[in-house]
DNA sequence: CTGAAAGCGCTTACAG
DNA sequence: CTGAAAGCGCTTACAG
């Protein structure tokens, strides 16, 4: 499996490595037609394809951006990725995705392995366990952007949901359809995941704001496992909530098992909102109301903003948080 | 962003660039422990990385395969890429992962691609149109495998649901439950998809064999937009079918909107199987019934087949197709 | 208009 | 036990 190299090309049509690689590079200003063509047919008849590696060596740019997502099974993670990749593929650069599994150490592997493996740049969800690393990255002036969740620590461009606006237009939501109480339930909060925190303390704020009941037990942000037992709990308080915010897609789904094997009548016997316009949410009976995140544009923003930095065309303002509106996507379940 | 290079570790430990090679390559065999001890402090301390590029020029490997999905949207794609990275991980390898959607110059460009930055092989999705193609990178004996559809022109191993089994076990559930007749509907089969050709394959077969009628009206393989509509006729024939048998997640979620849209009961107006075991179908009211392939096995399999062959351990036996048994899963929309 | 030479950051026989 | 040298497959000033 002796791959054809450029000096494969070059003795194929007589003339040069150094002809070869201007041809290769489309550098035919100088270039006899003569000669152009000669290399033509040499990589045709070899079926010549280039080392990008030996090429990256040279010209220190691989032409390829690093992904890692903090958990790989949220659909918004996975419409992202397209996103990421629509705008990445239009500038001819490609995408190596990695999933960190919410796990520190698996990021920080990820982290040292594309940079071993000298990506341009990387766009992180970030875990948040690897504070220093994302530092020192930025203090080599790395490109990088995170996704999702900010560190605040680290002022490095960031693409965010205004999670508080989603929370705030769910329990607004449920209190124009005349519900008097509201619960939420998301995913494990103890790693300060931003989009948990906000969707929380913009929970909190609504029902201030719309005087709804602030009851502890109404707030559950355990991991996943622990979901269906954290509702039991909910639902045998003395007063049980009449609505319930749904953090993310996972969440959701909890609760809809939940809903199910307890016999509870949707929005009857208990109202739903989730954050993420879940691809089922149509197909659901009842259908579901949920809060849409313009993933697109979101993955969009991020990719140009990397791009952006690695060709050293970043903007200057002080502000690295860019924040997008959620919409609600009025449906059936409340 | 000048990168540290293996020289200034070198010259930082006070010793040759070959040593800290050796170093790097943990053959410490001959090393003084002293020398060790300082190349160690020294990467500690300037934080240095190798680049992985450079490395791989010259060791001609990079540890690191393509996948190219024919359509990344498929459940199924997702979990077999997961099933794939599992593995690949365990032995340091690293996955690119290309979504082809289904167009084979895309899928040209990604091998192309690919195979230019030197991945050490490939498990493709074949969208089956570029035959020459993997031709020519079978001449090469690079490795390749592939999955979900095979290419009977070429032997290349390939890992497969044993498709006609699939429609099988669905018709059978169909007349165990005493339903009389019942058609199919895939995504369209121009292409020579192999899995459609072979669900529909034995959906015929099965169909004769519990003698069950043979509609022509009953059998649609068109691309997805265009489901709507073909169901709308399969519904105004003077006979409908009772049953219907999903080829895939997306076609089902177009029945089940079809059904919905249009006040169908399942299963009492329409009894429905699909083949995918998806993530909605506990959840779904009526929970559905399908046929679940063993994802992670098959992607299991087909990762081992490539390192195999990467390593050149490849088995020499003549048998290059892998089938797997599907399995029912029975829940209530049959 | 084209080619020889140096160099990207590594590894690997081989010499000592 | 360690280092000098050659080389992986490219690119890029520079000379002619």
């Amino acid at each position: 499996m002796k791959r054809v190299t450029i000096s494969d090309v070059a003795k194929h049509a007589g003339v040069s490595k150094s002809t070869v690689s201007q041809f290769l590079n489309k550098r035919y200003d100088y270039m006899a037609l003569e000669t152009k063509d000669k290399i033509e047919k040499a990589i045709e008849e070899l079926k010549y394809h280039p080392n990008m590696m030996a090429r990256s060596l040279k010209v220190k740019s691989t032409k390829t951006v690093g992904v890692i997502v903090a958990n790989i099974l949220h659909e918004f993670t996975t419409q992202i990725i397209r996103a990421i990749e629509d705008v990445c593929q239009q500038v001819d650069f490609h995408i190596i995705v990695c999933n960190a599994d919410d796990d520190p150490m698996k990021e920080e592997k990820y982290i040292t392995m594309l940079y071993g493996k000298q990506v341009d740049g990387i766009i992180i969800f970030p875990t948040g366990g690897n504070i220093e690393l994302y530092k020192r990255l930025q203090d080599y002036n790395f490109p990088i952007v995170f996704m999702d969740r900010f560190i605040p620590e680290i002022g490095i461009d960031s693409v965010l949901l205004d999670n508080e606006m989603a929370s705030a237009m769910a329990i607004e939501e449920f209190v124009n359809r005349g519900y008097q109480s509201a619960g939420i339930i998301t995913t494990s909060v103890i790693k300060n995941v931003t989009p948990r925190l906000e969707r929380i303390s913009g929970y909190k704020k609504a029902i201030a704001k719309y005087d709804l009941p602030l009851v502890p037990g109404y707030i559950k942000s355990v991991k996943r496992a622990c979901i269906q037992p954290e509702l039991e709990k909910m639902f045998h308080l003395p007063k049980r909530p009449e609505a319930i915010l749904a953090g993310n897609d996972l969440s959701l789904i909890e609760i809809l098992k939940f809903a199910k094997s307890n016999n509870l009548s949707i929005p009857g016997d208990i109202a739903i909102i989730g954050v993420d316009d879940v691809s089922f949410a149509d197909l659901f009976n009842p259908p579901l109301t949920t809060i849409k995140q313009p993933t697109f544009e979101m993955g969009k923003m991020a990719a140009e903003l990397l791009l952006d930095k690695i060709n050293g065309v970043g903007k200057d303002s002080k502000e690295y948080i860019n924040r997008f509106q959620p919409e609600l996507m009025r449906r059936s379940s409340c």
